[in-house]
This record gives structure tokens, C-alpha cells and sequence, in this order.
DNA sequence: ACTCATGAAACATATAAAGTTACATGAGGC
DNA sequence: GCCTCATGTAACTTTATATGTTTCATGAGT
């Protein structure tokens, strides 16, 4: 099946914004996205909503952070984008009539929602400014600023 | 995005299939769950190979369990099926040249294989066995036979 | 007025599960 | 031996959905 990457894909685009003031249009980002600036939007809009990027028209326009990176969680993030389901597997009927599939419904539900509950909770453990220090991290000695420098 | 059932599919057959002798043909199980005999087919071939199930051809074949239920795990089943990816969002590149992307991959990779491990686990800890007796306190003082009811 | 940016709708593409059709293979029954 | 019934398998169709693309409207700045 095909897997649901707007979180990866999202978290990508905020990690790339904080170092900078901006903004960023959507061209900038989705060129350092490799994708379109259509879907760039697309998943910006659910953050926009909940106020954790704002976006501005015409020129100088574009992209910009308006959240504490502290405080917003990946959790938060998956929320903004509608919380798509998480599992690729799942019941064939959700109300059946049928006993055998309500005991199988049963059975894989109580398994569903545990993995489903602890994906998001560790989601809710990490912030955005703790992806941003391990990113640092993994930069090492090298500026900040060259993190978009391959995307060029 | 679509979410993968053959896992709850199968499972149904499995527990359809437990309470009588059998054996059962592709047309029989698929009435049972409204579907194609050759979908039947495709989900049992999977359980035929690590011997949970038989099949013969010609008069009177069919499918017929071949398993202890009490020593089969819905982990099992599930890896009969070929392991399917039981996550329904992930990376969006694998192995990413950008370091953004390694950053938020390894965050997200820790999440998900921790979901992951738990789904497996549970799903390790019910047998078909269980599954049965699950079903059994739902028929309550209908006769077992009866399951099979309300697919005529 | 012109340019640049987002907003949004509409359409196209890619992928995978699920359903379907068709036919080959082999096991009884006659 | 031939016929029927069942699985085995390949190929195709359908459906759902993430992703990509085109197009145009809207509004901000120069």
C-alpha cells in the first residue's frame, strides 16, 4: 500500500524554515522538496489553520513561522494535516452483523488502537526544536544556513 | 488510504472454518465473506505454504484447517499473508542525502517502529484458539453451527 | 497597471487492494 | 476414458487515494 508521507514531508519543510527569518514562497520550499508548489500548500494549509505558519500574498510574500518550535509537537503537527489514519491494516467491515467478524473486529481493534495510541504518544513527546537540535547535531561544525545548500 | 483487510479477512475465514470439519470450497467461504472464491484463494495460499491450512482439488476438496489453533498466533497469520506494511504513513525517501530528512526520518522511524513492535507483540499474544473462544461467549446458547446462519 | 505570491478547483498520474474473467491442472465419480 | 468439480494462476478491471499538474481567481506590493 501506499504509504501517507505529508507528515515526513511537512516536518521537512519546517525544519528547512526555522533557521531563517523567511518567508519562503512555495516555490522555494517545494523546490528544496523536490515536489510542487500546489502540494506544498496543500499541506500547509491544515498548519496554517491552526496557527502554527502564516502566509502572506504578493511580494516579499510567502511562508512563515508563527509557532513556538518548543511547544508545537509532531503530535500537533499530525493533527494540522487532519490526522490521516496511521495503520495500512484494519477491519474488513466496521459494523458487521456477522458474530465471527465482530470477534475478529474485536480482537485486532484492542491491537489497533494500543499501536495506534503509542505511535502518537511518542509523536507527542517530540517537539520541533528538539528535531531542530538534532539536526544541529548531525550538522556538526558546519553553518546553519548550509542546510539548504544541496537543494540549490 | 485504503487500508489492507486481508489480515481480518483470513481471520474470518479461519474462525468460520474452526467449529465444523469441513472441507470447505473457495465458493462456500467467499458467500461467507460476500466476496470472490479467487480472492479466497489468493489470501489461503499464504497459509497453505506454512501448512495452517490444506487444499485439495476435484469431488470434495476444498480447504481444511491443518493447524493446532491453540499454537497459532494472529502474528502468524499475518506473516502468512507476507507481512504487508502495517503502517499507513512513513518517509517520505528512504535514505535521504539532506539532513533535514535524516533528521525528521530518524525521529519518525523511532515512533513507527515502536508501534510497530507493539502491534506485532499483541497480535503475537491472541491465538485462533482465543479467537474461538471469544466467539463462543458471543454465540452464547446458540448452537456453534448456527454461526454459519446468516450467510445463506 | 503590473508583478508576485497564495487559494482553490479541476484534472492527471501512480500505486495497491480488491474484484473478475479465463483457463490450466488434477482429483474423484460414472 | 470421460465428465465434473475443485484448486492454481495469470491477466485484466475496478476502486480508492496519495501525489503531481494546470489553470485561474484573489489580493498585496511596487
Amino acid at each position: 500500500m501506499r504509504r501517507d508521507s505529508r507528515l515526513s514531508g511537512v516536518l521537512h519543510v519546517l525544519l528547512h524554515m526555522a533557521p531563517q527569518p523567511g518567508p519562503f514562497t512555495s516555490e522555494t520550499l517545494a523546490k528544496a522538496m523536490d515536489t510542487n508548489p500546489v502540494v506544498i500548500r496543500r499541506i500547509m494549509a491544515g498548519l496554517r489553520e491552526l496557527g502554527y505558519v502564516r502566509s502572506e500574498k504578493g511580494h516579499g510574500g510567502g511562508w512563515t513561522l508563527a509557532c513556538d518550535l518548543s511547544k508545537v509537537t509532531l503530535r500537533d503537527v499530525y493533527a494540522a494535516l487532519g490526522s490521516p489514519s496511521l495503520l495500512a491494516i484494519g477491519n474488513r467491515t466496521e459494523a458487521p452483523g456477522c458474530l465471527v467478524e465482530q470477534a475478529v473486529n474485536a480482537a485486532l481493534d484492542q491491537a489497533f488502537r494500543d499501536a495506534e495510541a503509542l505511535l502518537l504518544s511518542r509523536l507527542g513527546e517530540v517537539t520541533l526544536a528538539m528535531l531542530g537540535g538534532d539536526l544541529r547535531k548531525r550538522l556538526g561544525s558546519r553553518n546553519v544556513r548550509d542546510i539548504n545548500a544541496h537543494h540549490a
